[in-house]
DNA sequence: AAATAAGTGTTATTATCTAACGGTTTGTTT
DNA sequence: AAACAAACCGTTAGATAATAACACTTATTT
């Protein structure tokens, strides 16, 4: 048995149908489809770029269409805003609830998703070390991924 | 002798200039007002809020007066852009050569800088890990600052 | 079946940022 | 000092990013 599947994108789909229902939350054919465009995407993506796709079938898709299905994906993490680039990726692990952290390639645009408790733990403490309470976190290094050097 | 000092955004501005010319730039008067106004502002600030005080005593002011001379700044390090709220704050030490990490009280919009080392290393530890090679970092913390807790 | 809540269509507007061109000031070279 | 080049700034225009508000539709609850 192997990572790879035949269908990554309806397996990422399904999980999150799942996902949603069991929290009572309606996972929509239009959350659906941004979503699966998200999922597609090697990278982040714009918006306006997520809407230029989605038009292709949903012709009535307008810039809230879009706005307003990101922040519903965003509220159940099953993406993440990039907030460098403003553009948002698809998240393949939403049922873990680990910290995240970005590497984005400058070259080839890709994004590396980690998940680091110990630098999360790090900037919570140097936080409370002067009396700052984190709420959520923003961590994200710009520079050459493995295959770009 | 304390650190408390009379003119703290005179002294800042000087320090700056010096710190220009050093360099070979131009720390022109455009520059040194766009400077000032954020060192006494208190938190981050919008680009358009920014643009709006500026007219003040420069009524030609417009976004790309304000755009690029945020640039200049934001080239020589004299100040930092908060990514994750679209704004920017002065930097007052921009003379040591510190990594820089921000604390964002959400409650009263106070920007506090912190300078850990441990927590760059981290970072870059965990990307070289994964043979990601960082160039710049985006560390921002939002929450709640001591004095509002 | 009626009432309520959630989701979507639509229009309009605000906010953020950049490109491009021409004129002016500053610095350098002769 | 004059000529030249580079940097800076004024100005116009437009691109990109995001939200507000209201009407209509679909799902869920009672």
């Amino acid at each position: 048995m192997t990572n790879t599947c035949q269908h990554p994108t309806a397996d990422q789909v399904y999980k999150a149908r799942q996902f949603c229902e069991d929290k009572g939350a309606r996972f929509t054919l239009l959350r659906e489809k941004v979503y699966a465009l998200l999922l597609e995407q090697q990278g982040a993506v714009g918006a306006y770029e997520l809407l230029d796709t989605l038009k292709l079938t949903e012709s009535s898709a307008k810039p809230a269409t879009v706005y307003r299905t990101l922040d519903f994906l965003l509220e159940f993490g099953l993406i993440h805003k990039i907030e460098s680039t403003n553009s948002f990726v698809a998240c393949h692990h939403f049922d873990c609830n680990h910290p995240v952290q970005f590497l984005i390639c400058d070259t080839c645009g890709d994004v590396k998703e980690i998940q680091s408790v110990g630098l999360k733990d790090t900037l919570d403490k140097q936080a409370q070390s002067v009396g700052f309470n984190v709420v959520n976190q923003t961590i994200e290094a710009h520079g050459t991924c493995a295959a770009c050097q």
